[in-house]
RNA sequence: GGGCGCGUAGCUCAAUGGCAGAGCAUCGGCCUUUUAAGCCGUUGGUUGAGAGUUCGAGCCUCUCCGCGCUCACCA
């Protein structure tokens, strides 16, 4: 009990001291290359090519000398990580990779010697970085291969990469053998995930180009990339539970941000025009295949815009990504065709219920007389307060699932859309749309509220559909309205989860695969063992 | 949080309640153009953790941990 920490401290060195037969095996050699001079991690490398550079180059020479001449000798230093090996004894194959791909290596005792060869089979493992130099050529089978002259260790893996192996089908196909393939343990390790699934770094490759051109997209629309603050005495712009944190020396209780929507508008007020960010969220809320409690999500406001150009520049924004990604506006998404080509298609929310129910919301103006119907065609929501809540019900089950083409679902109810504008003339009506694609809400966006008064009053209604409970949700966001007060020109504004758009664009259906750490819980092994 | 399913060697997976196995990886041997190299041999396990039933548990029961699917929650 005393000394907690010297025990973890202990218990940690115990725990590391616990390698597997494989990792002591590999332990040895490391300290048998040091007993013969070798440094198993020295400080320096060299590269002369990459492993695509010196495979272009070397084809490029072979069309130069033209077919039956040999090419020119091309010299090369490359560097990567050991993939495979293949040892006979007096010749040795392996193949490298870097990031640009996989790469033999040819080791003949006629340059090297038989000491050298072998003690390369015997110290070189899979995993291993390791540079090699010599000169390029074309093996029997027609591969290209750097002819080794010489190699050099560059860091020793200690564990071995969990194997996998490939082999090409003659139809071009790749069938891949004991690969890595455990969702938990590859997004546990995803270090060791990507080192050995290229098409894991592929999909990251895509997210980060995904990210690259929606910024270049909004840079060009003469957007403002801004930062806000991610701890914020008060959230909002959202209906989700927060993380909460405390600052030590102001004694403050803060919440991480669920959406930069009130930071952002209130740089509108400041004359900006057009701002927007991409960032993190942060949500307090169930995990799923869709949800992960941090979240990357693009936010812009659009001084003098409505909802309509906001919906014009949404599918060109998207489908700009989309063909950046895939070089094609039509793309497949876990086995459904999707076609990003715009203009995407508009359903106005009140046709698209009547479409699948038959119910018209116009029509019921209140909760009671929308339940009451709703009650008499057979649908039973779980208890509801609100119309709104009752018409989100019958979208989410019934509409969205229908959406399977990119299409803006517009005008939404007023009393679940606090921030959002009025349809002039229609007072249970606001200028909102989402963008569903698949079945699943991509993005969000309306007319933003300018009202300072009227969006006093929808604070004020907002509060009073949650119970005295809910004591830390305060929507009331005083200094909001100030800048409100100031002004605040007519603006569209827009929202979409940065995730989504990724699952999307890389056929991913669990968010997990396009996050890079996703959430996870401990993984400390041996529930009873923890002591609290 | 609820329901259903899963957890076996470094990785991918087998195993009617009856000696815990295979492929790849590892280790040793043979092999001078291989490519899942091949051939011969070898090693590797607290079957997620703990308890129970049983002559005997990877398998049946309970508790816990983790993951997946699903529901709830979720602009």
């Amino acid at each position: 009990m005393f000394c907690r920490g010297a025990f973890n401290f202990f218990e940690r060195h115990v725990i590391m001291a616990e390698y597997n037969s494989l990792e002591q095996v590999r332990l040895q050699k490391i300290t048998e290359l040091r007993a013969a001079g070798v440094e198993p991690y020295p400080t320096r490398a060299e590269r002369t090519h990459t492993a695509a550079q010196a495979i272009a180059e070397f084809e490029a020479a072979e069309k130069t000398a033209g077919p039956g001449n040999p090419p020119a000798e091309i010299k090369a230093i490359l560097t990567g990580r050991i993939r495979a090996t293949r040892a006979m004894g007096k010749l040795s194959f392996a193949h490298i990779e870097d990031v640009t791909g996989k790469i033999q290596l040819f080791l003949r005792i006629n340059e090297l010697g038989q000491e050298r060869v072998s003690f390369f089979d015997k110290y070189y493992d899979i995993g291993d970085f390791v540079q090699a130099s010599g000169v390029l050529m074309r093996t029997r089978t027609g591969e290209i291969t750097l002819h080794v002259h010489d190699y050099a260790l560059l860091a020793k893996a200690v564990s071995p990469l969990p194997a996998s192996k490939d082999v090409t089908q003659e139809d071009g196909s790749v069938i891949r053998y004991a690969a890595l393939e455990g969702a938990e343990l590859r997004a546990r390790q995803r270090y060791a995930d990507l080192a050995v699934n290229p098409d894991v770094r592929e999909t990251f490759r895509k997210r980060a180009r995904i990210i690259s051109v929606l910024r270049r997209f909004l840079d060009e629309h003469d957007f403002l990339e801004v930062e806000t603050p991610i701890l914020q005495p008060l959230y909002g712009g959202a209906a989700a539970r927060p993380f909460t944190t405390y600052h030590n020396q102001l004694k403050q209780q803060l919440y991480l941000r669920i959406s930069f929507e009130l930071y952002l508008k209130r740089l509108l007020v400041g004359n900006l025009e057009r701002v927007y960010e991409i960032g993190r969220d942060f949500r307090n809320e169930g995990v799923s295949f869709k949800h992960n409690p941090e979240f990357t999500q693009l936010e812009f406001y659009w001084a003098y815009a409505d909802y309509l150009k906001v919906m014009e520049l949404t599918e060109q924004m998207v489908s700009t990504a989309c063909h950046a990604v895939n070089g094609t506006y039509k793309i497949v998404y876990q086995g459904q065709d999707i076609d990003f080509t715009p203009p995407w298609k508009r359903l106005e929310m009140r046709q698209g219920i009547m479409d699948v129910t038959g119910i018209d919301i116009h029509a019921h103006p209140d909760a009671e007389s929308l339940l009451a119907t709703m009650r008499a065609k057979g649908y039973n929501p779980p208890h509801m307060a609100t119309r709104g809540k009752l018409i989100d019900y019958l979208v989410g089950e019934y509409l969205e699932p229908t959406l399977i083409q990119p299409t803006f679902l517009y005008d939404y109810p007023r009393d679940i859309s606090p921030l959002a504008k009025s349809k002039p003339g229609d007072p249970l009506t606001v200028e909102r749309f989402e963008g569903y694609v698949a079945g699943f809400e991509l993005c969000n966006a309306f007319t933003e509220l300018n009202d300072p008064l009227d969006q006093e009053q929808r604070f004020i209604e907002m509060g009073r559909d949650y119970t005295a409970e809910d004591e830390e949700l305060n929507l009331m966001d005083e200094d909001y309205l100030r800048a409100m007060r100031y002004g605040m020109p007519p603006n569209g504004g827009f929202g979409m989860g940065v995730d989504r758009l990724t699952m999307l664009l890389t056929d991913k259906h669990s968010i997990r695969e396009v996050l890079l750490f996703p959430h996870l819980r401990s993984d400390e092994a041996g529930g009873s063992e923890t002591r609290e």
